[in-house]
DNA sequence: CCCCTTATGCTCAAAATGAGTATATATGGA
DNA sequence: TCCATATATACTCATTTTGAGCATAAGGGG
């Protein structure tokens, strides 16, 4: 026990999540945000340019729980108070983190997933919300299929599945590609964020692969999609976020936790487009308030807002109690049916 | 970095569930199946009697990814060979851990959910599975019902909630022994395991509660109590053991798991019997083989089974392939409803 | 053969869902 | 004032999904 050998260094990192301008953001960490001592453990732009999560190494002594220490760091380094939090996943494997390149401890990683509620000035002017869109521009259907991925991202995927010499593993690509971005009789499955990122970094698309990999190609015209395939971020941070979207349009379904993301008391449009800026899809306004209501979800406050343009609307706000009454729903987003 | 007083000590942990004789089951640690260096750090009844879950330390050295740690850790174990293998929940609270309160290191443990399919003869013939509902009599609710809910602990909850002073607590400490155990407006959710188990701990209802706790009724009838509400487990493993039949119950309703807890080829009955043994509530026999087979998770093999002690039974298999053509749907079990 | 068992096919009502249409009530400009 | 244009909200309707049950099929054992 206790070998240098067999000792871990543990990184706490966060993704911590708002909606603002009818756009899903997340924290970055600020510039001279760390202490000199952490400085050289977490130093930006290691091996790429590019934006990172808030972190820091976990201290025992320090931190009674893992979440506590979390939450110290993300206050020290983007000033912003965290509320809602939940435990991620734990990556381990080796060879993830820069750090331990350089030979010094193994370096686990738990990731967090933190929601926050931007409209009442919890956050500071000086905090860092970046736009998880710039990151993943294949991920916002709400327009519609964005270009990228018709013109962009299929035809290289193609080519992809190409170049393997198997052809049994080129049909395998393949399947995963129509699976992944909804192509052909495959629908559109807005939940599978972090597949999508994986199978764009294992193809070698991504800024990151191209850091990361060795032997993929080099060529001008693949440094070009790379930028079209949105902001890489240091180490392995794009990953990370790529589980916390799909971890929160996932639960957004059968827990509450849109709420998490409003003020307290809100519009039903207003709760609409929060729910369609993290699904990244349209929703049908009337059986979206159909859903939200008989779901006991919400209630009017009586309060009627006419700063919308039209005709006012109700006030409502949560009511929490619905968690312990019966079964409690999320917001369901409902996937176009392909079915015959 | 790396002072001595920030590394932490990581320990891998399984829970290996299997279906046998229509009742869940998980792995234990076999005796004597530690290494002397081992024994001392994982010894067992180190503060209480009862099982331990397959587990060892993280060695970064030998281990490249957790996984592949976890996977010999539990081969050294049991004996036995894990197949479907996914990360749990990583616990890291202080106090936790027996090795920790000696003066050790801090110990954070990550748990995984294993799953396993006893018929193949994968499983040595020493590996020890324990009964599930042995450590949770509450969660079968096959025959309706348990007793031990209606005759233990609603009674005893009840109690626990009179002891508040605050009259207000009072009403949340009954609102969540309703919600947990589907009394009066609540319906049972068989997913919220770890909420009826870290309930029964708060109440200091559980053997471990009482091991742990300070300050509580040490009467005999409480000890008495303690005994009806399943077996103890070493250190948290039990709450570990909730963590993962928790997320078993949900995962089986929206990927199809199940099917690694079958042998290659099974009746509907007998993956029904499946469902009901994890899920621990019946379903409709011809809904559940209409779900099932419109969902396209199964293909007849074209074989008959007439050992069923009736008309032969088809012979089926899975279709994995299902995940890859359009949306992958579970297995839902339907909880009765209660609406008007 | 009847009677037991399990397997499998089919029906039916209730509830949930997807997609509209219709109406209400604000604002701002002709 | 009245209209065009927003958004808000109420209601309808066809389809699908779900919960529950009945009916029939096909084995084995007396």
């Amino acid at each position: 026990m206790g070998h240098e050998s067999e000792s871990v260094v543990v990184e706490l990192g966060a993704v911590a999540v708002t909606v603002s301008d009818q756009s899903p953001r997340f924290l970055v960490r600020q510039e001279g945000s760390l202490k000199a001592a952490q400085a050289r453990f977490v130093r930006r732009g290691f091996d790429v340019a590019g934006d990172a999560l808030p972190s820091g190494q976990f201290d025992p002594e320090e931190h009674r729980t893992l979440e506590i220490g979390l939450r110290a760091f993300v206050y020290q380094q983007t000033g912003v108070r965290l509320g809602y939090v939940e435990q991620l996943y734990t990556f381990g494997d080796r060879g993830r983190h820069p750090v331990e390149r350089e030979g010094g401890h193994r370096v686990l990683s738990v990731g967090y997933l933190a929601l926050s509620d931007m409209s009442d000035g919890q956050s500071p002017s000086g905090a860092n919300w970046k736009s998880m869109y710039a990151h993943f521009p294949w991920e916002d259907w709400r327009q519609g299929a964005p270009q990228v991925v018709a013109e962009e991202i299929v035809p290289a995927l193609k080519a992809w599945a190409k170049q393997s010499s198997d052809s049994d593993d080129q049909e395998l690509r393949l399947g995963r590609m129509r699976g992944c971005f909804g192509q052909e009789a495959a629908v559109w499955d807005e939940e599978k964020v972090l597949e999508r990122y994986e199978l764009l970094y294992e193809a070698g698309l991504v800024a990151e692969a191209r850091r990361d990999g060795s032997g993929l190609d080099h060529s001008a015209s693949a440094h070009v999609l790379a930028e079209k395939l949105g902001l890489p971020m240091m180490s392995d941070h794009r990953r990370i976020l790529a589980t916390a979207m799909g971890r929160l349009r996932s639960k957004l379904k059968y827990r509450p936790v849109v709420f998490e993301l409003m003020s307290p008391t809100f519009t039903l449009l207003e709760l609409q487009r929060t729910v369609e800026a993290v699904s990244g899809v349209r929703v049908h306004k009337q059986n979206f308030r159909r859903l939200v209501e008989r779901a006991g979800l919400v209630e009017a406050t009586g309060a009627v807002l006419n700063q919308t343009g039209g005709r006012p609307a109700a006030e409502f706000r949560y009511r929490p109690e619905v968690v312990h009454e019966l079964v409690a729903p999320g917001v369901r987003v409902s996937s176009p049916r392909k079915f015959s």
